[in-house]
DNA sequence: GCCCAGGTGAAGC
DNA sequence: GCTTCACATGGG
């Protein structure tokens, strides 16, 4: 379904449209000429960035621009969070490499439902399987001229009357019953997510934490990407990796005391500090091509 | 062929 | 309490 563009200029700075849309908080954005295309709600929208700000387009009329504004967090104090970062040379480099690398505030649905996917999954197979879920259970929303059909991230509700079959045949594996027992829970009511808005981030996570298939990590993504707490420190096996590089070289730490660690050397916005390490360790230290490496190994021999 | 990926839950000590 | 393992699927 297409329809006119409606377009708008937020003038923002210090925002770096890419890193933010591409650093592995959501999983719905694809590059599209220079812009940046998604669905955010019910919205479809292509976003671009440059001198004088962030411009996005729509394929209908937008009177209230809240629900953008807030995603992308356009009025967010980033320098002021800058400042509160630990003065060491790890912090430094990761956010020199990334300037402008922002948080987004998603909704709490798709990100605990994404991330619930994402357990020992590549990004782009994250992407992968979120696309053909929405694709098979999301509702059709309007597209810009050009473009194909798009989907809205599917309801809770929606997901609960799907069966495991069904949700397997996205590529999901073994994720697919954990989404399908959690989609039901809050289909039911049973586990209200709005709730979680409420309370302390101590509370909030023993609440996530009673989700199938949410452990630590994944409920630490939803309290950073979703609810804003910025004190969440998620640890994947590339902030593992930051950690032990940068911070503890060539000495054997346990995951005990890196994550003791973590809890206390970032202080308030310990969040964001992560996500600059996460980006910089996935952009600077990529994973070494194996063949290669084994190549190399057997030359060397 | 092999190792790894924004992990979790259950079973074994 | 801790450690080990199975769980699907695809990239490199």
């Amino acid at each position: 379904m297409n329809s006119l563009l409606t377009t708008k200029t937020f003038p923002v700075r210090h925002y770096n449209l890419e890193a933010t849309l591409n650093s592995g908080q959501a999983f719905r954005w694809s590059a599209s000429n220079g812009a940046w295309v998604g669905v955010i709600g019910g919205h479809w929208v292509r976003l671009r960035s440059d001198d004088f700000g962030i411009t996005a387009e729509t394929a209908e009329p937008i009177h209230n621009w809240a629900w953008l504004e807030n995603y992308l967090r356009l009025n967010f104090d980033l320098e002021g969070v800058l400042l509160t970062f630990p003065e060491d040379e790890p912090m430094r480099a990761a956010v020199n490499t990334c300037r402008g690398l922002r948080l987004l505030r998603q909704a709490p649905w798709e990100c605990l439902a994404s991330f619930i996917l994402s357990s020992t999954k590549q990004i782009v197979q994250i992407q992968q399987i979120i696309g053909l879920l929405c694709e098979r259970f999301g509702e059709p929303v309007l597209t810009g001229p050009g473009y194909g059909a798009a989907y809205s991230f599917p309801s809770a509700i929606r997901l609960a009357r799907a069966t495991e079959a069904e949700l397997r045949d996205c590529k999901m594996g073994f994720r697919a019953p954990y989404l399908l027992k959690t989609a039901g829970l809050i289909a039911s009511g049973t586990f209200d997510l709005t709730r979680l808005y409420n309370l302390t981030v101590e509370l909030a996570r023993e609440e996530l934490l009673n989700l199938p298939g949410v452990g630590r990590k994944i409920a630490d993504c939803v309290l950073l990407f979703a609810y804003g707490f910025q004190g969440a420190f998620p640890v994947d096996v590339w902030v593992m990796k930051a950690l032990r590089q940068l911070y503890f070289p060539r000495r054997r730490v346990s995951i005990q005391r890196l994550h003791r660690f973590a809890a206390t050397h970032f202080g308030p916005n310990a969040g964001y500090a992560q996500q600059y390490l996460f980006h910089y360790m996935r952009t600077k230290h990529p994973r070494r091509r194996g063949r290669e490496v084994r190549t190399l190994a057997k030359q060397i021999i």
